[in-house]
RNA sequence: GCCCAGGUAGUGUAGCGGCCUAUCAUGUCGGCCUGUCACGCCGACGACUCGGAUUCGAAUUCCGACCUGGGCGCCA
């Protein structure tokens, strides 16, 4: 078995090692060689006069990011990186690389982000681009961690779905037998029926589809959604929740993802808590007055109007308070002002992460808003029936995934947050 | 979908009517080299996205297609 680089020190005797070629310097009477795995590089040296045929042969051979092993003594020198090095005599090539390579994984040349997506498993094998990945594995495995240590329940609705559920954004359609079906844009519908189910606190973790037309650095057509909703909860509860959430996703990755974070060469600064919660009403007046645009009650918030949002507010910080008619026809409308709704998003300054809202639980006020958005209310009659079999009080929301890490990591594209990610053009690898 | 910018060796670039038999770096191959760590030095290899047009002459200008990046729009 061979041992994971990292855990060869000065102090070693001996070590077997398997993992990719990262780079060979030639000096003529010896030769270097850096071997990398997941753990770490570690330098080979090869004494022209001093070692085996067998491995000799086998450097003649040797390509970059060729797959080795190699036994040997381990050296503790200095000079060499790490302060010690493998004198090998096994050297064995497991599977040879042709070159040239169609991206240097030594990053001694840049590639562009489309070159680097057209052979990922290559440009997932530099450390930079894997530490992305290895925190956003974290980020999932805390936010699963977060939520069940509170007792929600995951659940698994389906992706594939009869009808366009909740208008608004354009579905992918796919044949299914007979029928045509859609791929979901949302889980939202059947977390809200698991709340008639009594299941009262559910998350579920899973892609969602968006068939738009964007071509944008935030936009995907495959998307991860973590979304949850709880019952008899109203919107204030689970926006605490949600804020709890990042809090604590943030907390972990800084204290998980030292090396991660120290090959991004990245200080990562946990969020303060209380997010401020900003009326959308004051929203628009803040953006009106940035951006001079002219804003008025009702509008969204477009790119320029958002950047100028976040410029203002710094920080983490939620929308609140905003207009019924520009939120789905689910979010409850205020008691005392029904033009408004208990709806709320969640952003980050450059950018939306989240929105969720308070729902409506009663049936007859549920199809009258379905209605009134110019929807029928027949093709969501597996939707409203649980309405009319005691469905409790409940709120929930929806984060982006691939955004939380765009936006935690500081990267510039969200393709960069997500291994094989979907837009516009790109469905292949 | 609209607007803007772009497409040159495997990768990243320079060149923007004749000086291009196309620059530089990296890479690959060959040679020299026993402590490199972006090893160094010498030599070689390797490219103008495609199709039309203008011109004595096009990588360079124009038109179209395809592809890419960015901005905007759209976006439960």
């Amino acid at each position: 078995m061979a041992s994971p680089i990292s855990t060869i020190t000065p102090e070693s005797e001996r070590a077997e090692i398997a993992g990719w070629v990262h780079e060979v310097r030639d000096l003529g009477g010896l030769t270097f060689c850096l071997i990398r795995d997941r753990t770490g590089i570690v330098q080979v040296t090869v004494n022209r006069k001093k070692a085996p045929a067998p491995v000799l042969e086998a450097l003649s051979r040797l390509s970059r990011e060729s797959v080795v092993r190699i036994g040997g003594t381990v050296k503790a020198i200095a000079k060499a990186p790490g302060g010690r090095e493998i004198v090998p005599e096994r050297f064995e090539i497991l599977s040879p690389a042709e070159s040239p390579l169609p991206l240097d994984v030594v990053e001694k040349v840049p590639a562009e982000l489309d070159t680097r997506l057209d052979s990922r498993f290559l440009d997932l094998r530099r450390p930079r681009v894997a530490a992305v990945f290895l925190i956003r594995s974290a980020v999932m495995a805390a936010v699963w961690e977060f939520l069940a240590a509170r007792g929600f329940v995951n659940i698994t609705t389906p992706k594939l779905v009869a009808a366009a559920t909740e208008g608004g954004t354009d579905l992918f359609p796919v044949a299914y037998f007979e029928k045509e079906a859609f791929l979901n844009q949302s889980p939202q519908l059947y977390k809200q029926i698991m709340m008639a189910a009594g299941f009262e606190r559910v998350f579920e973790i899973g892609p969602i589809f968006r068939a738009e037309e964007h071509n944008t650095t935030k936009h995907l057509n495959e998307a991860t959604s973590i979304d949850v909703e709880v019952s008899f909860a109203d919107d204030r509860e689970v926006m605490d929740l949600l804020e709890d959430l990042i809090l604590f996703v943030y907390e972990r990755v800084a204290a998980t993802c030292r090396d991660p974070l120290s090959w991004l060469e990245l200080q990562l600064e946990v969020p303060k808590k209380p997010f401020p919660r900003l009326a959308y009403r004051d929203a628009i007046g803040i953006a009106a007055r940035r951006t001079g645009e002219p804003l008025k009650f009702g509008d969204d918030f477009g790119a320029v109007a958002e950047k100028a949002l976040g410029e203002e507010m710094g920080v983490h910080y939620f929308i609140v308070d905003w207009p019924t008619a520009i939120k789905p026809y689910y979010a409850m409308p205020r008691e005392d002002d029904p033009e408004l709704c208990r709806a709320f998003d969640l952003m980050h300054p450059r950018m939306e992460l989240a929105s969720g809202s308070q729902r409506i639980h009663q049936h007859d006020l549920l199809v009258h808003q379905i209605r009134s958005k110019g929807l029928s209310a027949d093709s969501f009659e597996f939707y409203l029936r649980p309405f009319r079999y005691g469905m409790p009080p409940h709120a929930g929301w929806g984060l982006g995934a691939d955004r939380l890490v765009m936006t935690m990591l500081d990267l510039a594209n969200i393709r960069e947050a997500v291994i094989f990610p979907r837009d516009r053009h790109r469905l292949v690898p």
